[in-house]
DNA sequence: CGTCGGCTTGAGGGAAATCAAACGATGTGG
DNA sequence: CCACATCGTTTGATTTCCCTCAAGCCGACG
């Protein structure tokens, strides 16, 4: 698995992206924090700053007249958040609080200048915007392809990946943040299926889960089941860990 | 509608923005053509070219191991197709052209070569992945959220208004080289079904298709149809017009 | 102790999938 | 020029996955 996700990248580009990485890190500046629940950033607001998550869920979605609501995306700490307001002023975007929140900001002109003068840091805005790309791809292949059943599984298996990219992953169980209400808005399924299909799962003895707590009990079946998205979980950072 | 678009952008950029776009028209090379069916790039491919399409439409896709196919984005002639293979050396998806198509080529080394020396060409890559970046969010709305009718109604919309800023659209109706499989495909439903929502909308007169050419007889009906998906046919270009 | 947010479970309905078959164009070769 | 195959569309009958509506439950918290 890991073999496949490191030979999709360039690796002659590993070494400027350390360095892009490590450059941004050092932009960073004051911290904030944020509520659970709280909106970091309205829909049609403006806004000239960029996050980084130092801990805490963030999500971003999209609110429809009728009360739909699509969550676009999930992040967890070391996440960059918000980078599309470097291009557009405005988003068409919330960004949400799922938990108790902690950022580091930098304002987006102060980005640019550095990005300037440093093709490093360029390089690795450029490498964040084409991985948030693909992992948008591995979604839509899920909406628009696979049973609820498939993109739960995906889901679970992702998100442990993610967490275990960043050294958050303890072992065994992990937190997920996320009511059942997320979950649907974020797969594009009622939370009342969302809670038959995770009762179904945890009947099978594949998962378990417990106030937010998830334990991954048979991680084979899971992959199996989620098969279809296997893209979706595979290492996303451009160095192997 | 065009002026909540213009809004969004950061108005500071679009000279730099329209430079980048000079250049990287001067950069492109030599033209390839395709027959309908081929394949650009295979998926999982290594690959060093990006594309710029000059004529015929060209769409990426995903297959699954089961033979389900998820279409990830149309291109029209005007639109730079595969430029993550800049920072990604195989692609995950497949390009395959709708129609007979030319495209141009650029070297992705060169490109970079003249990104590096070339503030402007760098932004307008990075716009380019914002953009693709911002219609994909909008398609992940409509895949979770929304009917068979609203995503169609949402993509006839969207082909109109991509053609319309391309300088492609005649007056009425419009080519679109999708079988219905395609669409199907695109919009994450059966052939069959697109069938029914189409005869649905021809019957109530909102719409006339006949051998791939589309018109759109009632745009106000389908734009109230689409309306959950608003934001995707927007106009996308970064200046009006 | 009551209330509130979130989870759980049941009954019934509806949107879209599946299966199946016919139809219409287009092209091809005898 | 007609048989024939191919590709795409159209339509019908049936099934299934998921949604809707509704009610009860559980734990947290004031």
């Amino acid at each position: 698995m890991s073999a496949v996700a490191y030979s999709l990248h360039r690796p002659e580009l590993f070494g400027s992206l350390r360095r892009g990485e490590i450059a941004l890190h050092h932009a960073m500046g004051s911290t904030r924090f944020f509520a659970r629940r709280a909106t970091i950033l309205r829909a049609g607001e403006e806004q000239d700053l960029i996050y980084r998550l130092r801990s805490g869920w963030v999500c971003r979605s999209r609110m429809l007249a009728d009360g739909r609501r699509q969550i676009l995306g999930v992040s967890v700490p070391g996440d960059l958040v918000g980078l599309t307001t470097m291009l557009f002023a405005r988003s068409l975007d919330s960004l949400t609080c799922l938990t108790r929140t902690a950022v580091n900001v930098v304002d987006q002109a102060q980005l640019w200048e550095l990005a300037a003068s440093n093709p490093d840091l360029a390089l690795f805005l450029l490498f964040q915007l084409a991985n948030a790309r693909r992992r948008q791809d591995n979604w839509l292949v899920g909406l628009g392809q696979c049973t609820a059943e498939e993109r739960l599984a995906a889901m679970l298996l992702d998100a442990r990946e993610r967490l275990r990219i960043r050294g958050l992953l303890g072992k065994g169980a992990f937190r997920l943040p996320l009511t059942q209400q997320d979950i649907g808005d974020y797969l594009g399924m009622t939370p009342v299926h969302v809670n038959r299909v995770l009762a179904r799962l945890r009947r099978s003895g594949t998962i378990a889960v417990k106030r937010h707590v998830v334990l991954l009990r048979d991680i084979e079946a899971l992959e199996r089941t989620a098969s279809p998205m296997a893209d979706l979980w595979a290492s996303e950072g451009p160095w192997p860990q």
